[in-house]
RNA sequence: GGGGACGUAGCUCAAUCGGUUAGAGUACCGGCCUGUCACGCCGGUGGUUGCGGGUUCGAGUCCCGUCGUCCUCGCCA
């Protein structure tokens, strides 16, 4: 920031910086500097004034004479440009804490470059304001150091990132924002065509199909950093408009994009958090993840892990397991809390924090057990007495003084339950932080890919209907086999986090038609929504395959954050609402006229 | 769409069982102070208790509705 070069080019009184707020040093002493900056704080000793210069580099003390303090007046956030001389301060007077703290600048001219009233709150890293009144007026949290280095982490880390990509041989390509609705997935963000009365544009929930239309055109190797638009209802980790980076390339099967996300990642936290991940990542298949751990995105960092316990509940004498053990699709299983956790659970923490987890995801109640010599302690426990006992500590791989947890009933709940069970004792007990692994990646492979859906029995894409089955030549009317098929679909898992997911595609015409058709969507509506890109798929498709990871998610864990707002700019609130700029807003009936669309519904009574 | 928590001064919070004029810290304003860096000391301004209705002699407090924020289940191919 200090060049000699604009040095020599500064006229007399030139109100423009010189240095930044952070730059200063003991070795600047003496040197006539002109800084720019917030007012961070004053304090006022009555002949001798202080103020902090506040800019995105750092804080710098200011020193103002009595004369010069009463010539100019300014409060907290006002904007100045601050010409002086820099002092090395006195050895009592040092500020060890702050990186500029062995200096000052005397300052000899003051200007108030823009004022401010009192603002809503204080800009520092120790306040505790509201999220709303921060989103309010995001420009001033904004200037909170933290704030400021979780946007400058964002910005350092996709640079990073895109400068692997590109070392790798791939091409930014940016894609239309205004496309095309879709029949599938989530809900789509509309926008009204004023040029063609009564039809919509949507605003992409990724730029899936385009990337895979560049496959076909040669393009080889594509990513980009894509803004995706998902109208569905936010959480702490999701907001309705979102960063992906998003990746495709030709000639490839699975290996081949985990080996470049492998690179790029690991390019990417040495440059920009010096640290050296390990490559390969580990693979896990789905089945095992689900039936190891309960989840298609496990935490691998601690044990606690599943283990099914049909065969013991199919010959016990408790009616709860045994019946299920009878349905079709019905499963028993438990965990195994270890005794030195398992002591540190109350009977209180049993009924009440445990079961209500439990139950929350589906489950009827909580069975538990505590094995001891004489049968043990719990709903199990007279059941688990003697020969019992023996074999179900067998099953569980528990010892006396463990805790164990069961849930029965259909599979997919049982594994919902103990995996969601087994997360809540690994965040309880810091068992992730406790295995000393800081980042655990996992690629989780072989993804089914249909699941039926329960309310209207219809098959529907695990991933999404472009992703490629693992055998080309499945059936579409051998429903028994379809539930078994797999995809070529894989998720990168961090930490028990999905960071992203991709797959190989599907690149045959005729093998995407089948897909289309298997999922209810019949010849025309197919011509109608993908014609183009069966088309494409028809003239000369490359094999090919992608991946497209979080950004949001992915910078805010490696900035060690849990919620994306703490590194989004200008977040959304929880009913997807900028607080700031008051979107959404109502519009004047002429503009609505002019993109031919009428209120109705609610709308009716709420947008006039 | 369902469940839970919350809403009091610019900000962060308190206010007993429904009971006097709704308090504190901080910020802000004024005064004092030449070495602070969370400066200190003295004084002061600041309130539609989110909004609407109800119960009551009396409501920040109880009830109903509504708006907003957060978390969460469903949802998110």
């Amino acid at each position: 920031m200090s060049t000699p070069a604009a040095a020599a080019q500064r006229r007399p009184g030139d109100w423009r910086r010189t240095h930044t707020c952070g730059a200063l040093r003991l070795s600047d002493a003496g040197a006539t500097v002109t800084l720019n900056g917030w007012v961070h704080a004053r304090r006022d000793h009555g002949g001798i004034y202080f103020v902090d210069l506040r800019d995105r580099y750092g804080l710098t003390q200011v020193v103002l004479d009595e004369k010069l303090a009463s010539s100019v007046r300014f409060s907290a956030e006002y904007v100045l440009s601050v010409t002086g001389t820099v002092k090395a301060r006195d050895a009592q007077n040092r500020n060890a804490e702050r990186a500029t703290g062995e200096i000052e600048v005397v300052a000899a001219r003051v200007e108030v470059l823009s004022a401010s009233p009192n603002p809503p709150f204080e800009v520092s890293d120790d306040i505790d304001t509201a999220l709303e009144t921060r989103l309010r007026y995001r420009w001033l949290d904004l200037r909170r150091p933290l704030l400021q280095k979780n946007l400058l982490h964002r910005s350092r880390f996709i640079n990073a990132i895109r400068r692997s990509f590109e070392r790798q041989g791939f091409a930014e390509i940016e894609t239309p924002i205004l496309t095309k609705a879709t029949p599938e997935g989530a809900r789509d963000y509309l926008v009204p065509a004023r040029v063609h009365p009564g039809k919509f544009y949507a605003l992409p929930q990724s730029p899936q199909i385009f990337k895979q239309l560049l496959m076909v055109a040669g393009m080889d190797r594509y990513f980009q950093v894509a803004r995706c638009f998902r109208d569905e209802d936010l959480r702490a980790d999701r907001q309705p408009e979102f960063t992906q980076l998003d990746m495709e390339m030709s000639f490839v099967e699975e290996e081949d994009v985990f080996a470049c996300w492998e690179r790029v990642l690991s390019e990417t936290f040495a440059e920009c958090m010096g640290l050296q991940i390990k490559t390969p990542f580990k693979r896990l298949h789905y089945d095992e993840a689900q039936q190891r751990y309960g989840s298609d995105k496990p935490d691998t960092r601690f044990g606690l892990e599943l283990k099914a316990l049909d065969a013991w509940a199919r010959q016990c004498e408790f009616n709860v397991f045994k019946s299920v053990t009878a349905q079709a699709g019905g499963r028993v299983m438990g965990i195994s809390v270890p005794a030195d956790l398992a002591a540190q659970i109350s009977r209180k923490d049993l009924d009440t924090e445990l079961t209500d987890h439990a139950k929350s995801f589906g489950a009827k109640g909580l069975a538990w057990w505590r094995p001891a010599a004489d049968g043990g302690a719990g709903p199990l426990a007279k059941f688990a007495a003697g020969e019992q006992g023996l074999a179900l500590r067998a099953a569980l791989g528990a010892k006396d003084g463990d805790l164990c947890l069961f849930a029965a009933g259909p599979q997919a709940q049982v594994l919902r339950v103990l995996g969601e069970l087994r997360n809540l004792l690994g965040r309880k007990f810091g068992l992730a932080k406790a295995s000393g692994i800081a980042w655990d990646f996992l690629w989780v492979t072989g993804f089914p890919m249909f699941l039926r859906n329960e309310e209207n029995g219809r098959w529907e894409s695990a991933h999404h209907p472009f992703t490629a089955p693992a055998d080309w030549n499945f059936r579409a009317d051998d429903d028994a086999a379809l539930g078994k098929l797999e995809s070529r679909a894989y998720d990168l898992v961090m930490n028990g986090w999905e960071l992203g997911s991709g797959s190989i595609r599907i690149h045959r015409e005729e093998v995407q038609q089948r897909v289309f058709g298997l999922l209810g969507i019949g010849p025309d509506e197919q011509r109608e929504k993908f014609g183009f890109l069966l088309e494409a798929l028809a003239h000369g498709a490359p094999p090919h395959g992608g991946f497209a990871v979080g950004l949001d998610r992915l910078t805010a864990l490696t900035a060690g954050l849990d919620n994306i707002r703490e590194i989004t700019a200008f977040p959304k609130t929880a009913s997807a609402a900028d607080l700031m700029c008051q979107a959404p807003s109502r519009v004047a009936d002429a503009q609505l006229a002019e993109v031919h669309v009428a209120r109705a519904g609610k709308g009716l009574e709420e947008g006039a």
